[in-house]
DNA sequence: CACTATACGGAACGATCGTTCCGTTTGTCA
DNA sequence: TGACAAACGGAACGATCGTTCCGTATAGTG
């Protein structure tokens, strides 16, 4: 591999990174091409297909993502160990529609590249999970799923108003976590 | 006007709203068409623009939630009021992409048309949220903004996994709300 | 320094989708 | 019922965007 081509490799996958996190999936490839200083067909040599480009920039996040988690398991809190990666998830998720997306499953399907990372946060986010429950600092009738879409509802509409604080709303969800619930 | 221009416009209206909150902005015209019956020549004469179309779906659905808001000022037990309302925008926003997107800016801004209604439910919600924190059955600090963001994500993202429960998410975010803010 | 394989840029292609146009149909009223 | 205006359907246009192709440039090698 000559080193211009790996060099631009790299480019291409920050100017994505960036991109897709800034306009969402809509982004034109001929932009990200463009952000990265390269030629459309340059871009495609590297990466069959717009998919293919996205899913590598998501694994990315993805790895990242769970090698923080398993490092949050660690912990001897399990309920702010838990807390703090839900944080974790928030701010990686904030202004980041790619990750949003990906995550959910919206826009288009995670392919099998896709696909290991994001099961390996959502197992380890359900250990977290558990482990907080066990110890009693969650209530136990909530699932991952709900906290997922908690946390990236919280972060998925940022930028508009003002008057809006993922923190705020992040300790919302977790006062209400720690109490037993109603009825 | 016409009888059959008055039913093919009811018709496309009711195409738009199942089309649009089964798939979002993305639906192409001709699918709306039809799904309503009628050719994209007769849409483009009730409505200018795809836009216009889709600001036609909004204003409805706005329209239908201020007046549910205002009923709730009429109630006796503020925090009662504030959340039973918030179940109700999360059920009109389950499973409507349209309506998120439109809430929340993202997709296309919307014009004058539903700036009005849009502005109305805010301000609904917003005295909603004010008394029930007057009377201290909410915890001061948190902004309409947040509950927007912390509701809409608590449906933006229905229909993936089984496990998943806005109730269960809406009581989480509720019991959250009822305790003082920490620290 | 020359030679070759590799990589590059950007023009061109095909598909999709919003929008327009026009020949045809249909509701309404005398 | 006859005639006219209003409305209809769908083919056609133009723009956008993903993808491909090919002539050119350049890194690596002896």
């Amino acid at each position: 591999m000559r080193a211009d081509a790996r060099r631009n490799r790299e480019l291409i996958l920050a100017a994505a990174d960036q991109a897709f996190a800034q306009d969402g999936l809509g982004v034109p490839v001929d932009r990200i091409a463009e952000r990265a200083g390269v030629g459309a067909g340059t871009l495609y040599r590297h990466f069959p297909t717009k998919e293919a480009l996205f899913e590598a920039v998501v694994v990315e996040h993805m790895q990242r993502l769970a090698a923080d988690g398993h490092a949050a398991l660690e912990s001897g809190h399990p309920g702010r160990a838990l807390f703090e990666f839900m944080g974790r998830l928030a701010v990686e998720a904030s202004a980041k529609r790619n990750l949003i997306d990906a995550l959910v499953g919206a826009g288009v399907d995670i392919k099998q590249a896709a696909a290991g990372p994001k099961a390996e946060v959502e197992q380890v986010f359900g250990q977290l999970l558990e482990r907080a429950q066990a110890a009693g600092e969650v209530r136990p009738d909530v699932t991952v799923s709900d906290l997922f879409a908690l946390i990236m509802g919280s972060c998925a509409f940022a930028g508009e108003g003002s008057d809006w604080s993922p923190d705020r709303m992040l300790s919302v969800v977790c006062t209400g976590l720690q109490a037993a619930p109603p009825g």
